[in-house]
DNA sequence: GATCTCGTTCACGTTACCTCA
DNA sequence: GTTGAGGTAACGTGAACGAGA
């Protein structure tokens, strides 16, 4: 089960900087932006925590305890933006929207980073939630088909034969399975264990409607009603 | 062509900081 | 004011990969 797209860091992520045009020897400059200024912008100062790149760069071997930075709204959004597009970075599309917004490279990498490791939780949570859901569905029609073996050995019937309305002809018992919702034998076939959750190159925004209750709903044997 | 070294990037696990109830 | 939980930026580490010697 793939959950990133196989090939993503390939493609190319077309970030429009007023400006400035991204070229293959990225300006030098980039490096030496404070990654605690104040974005330019009317908005979103306070999400800022004061502080200064020589912290952090003590911090990497002993020194003070490293400052963390809270993003902006309009960088979170940027960047989730980045993310839908792309799941990864090339260094060029690293710079050039490192520099949109106002960030060292280094933290749009880290960003991307942790954006994918949370994406791929969600998607597990999500898993595991429709995991349950199925397990508790094969648990319910198992236990209807125990009862409706119980019916039919209080019946004294023979074996169960059904006769096909479309063939006329016998049916096997393998081939038969029980609407949960109208409990009557259908010649549907049962399921055939879990199914795939087809979920590569989607963001968590698009799972919840790929995995959700109705993709749930469509899969349950009373479709075949 | 095979091997080694080096740099880069990634996933993964963890830590540290911040916010909020 | 204190505290614990949750979110998340940042870090450490090992693996994979490509480029160059």
């Amino acid at each position: 089960m793939s959950i990133l797209p196989a090939s993503s860091s390939s493609l190319e992520l077309t970030i429009s900087v007023p400006g400035f045009s991204s070229s293959p020897s990225a300006p030098s400059y980039v490096r030496d932006l404070d990654i605690n200024q104040v974005p330019s912008g009317d908005q979103g100062e306070e999400e800022w925590i004061t502080g200064c790149m020589e912290d952090e760069e003590e911090s990497s071997n002993g020194g003070p305890p490293r400052k963390k930075l809270r993003l902006t709204k309009e960088q979170s959004r940027l960047l989730e933006e980045s993310f839908r597009q792309n799941h990864t970075l090339n260094p060029k599309q690293k710079e050039a929207l490192a520099t949109h917004l106002k960030l060292r490279p280094r933290q749009v990498e880290v960003w991307f980073q942790n954006r994918r490791a949370r994406s791929k939780l969600k998607q597990t949570e999500m898993e595991c939630e429709y995991l349950k859901r199925w397990f508790g569905s094969l648990t319910e029609q198992n236990r209807r088909l125990h009862r409706e073996v119980e019916e039919l050995r209080a019946m004294k019937v023979g074996p169960p034969t059904v006769i096909s309305p479309h063939s006329c002809e016998p049916l096997p018992a393998s081939t038969l399975s029980m609407c949960p919702r109208c409990e009557r034998v259908t010649t549907t076939a049962l399921d055939k264990g879990p199914p795939r959750i087809t979920t590569a190159n989607s963001t968590a925004t698009t799972l919840s409607s790929k995995v959700g209750t109705p993709a749930l709903k469509s899969r349950q044997p009373s479709a075949a009603c």
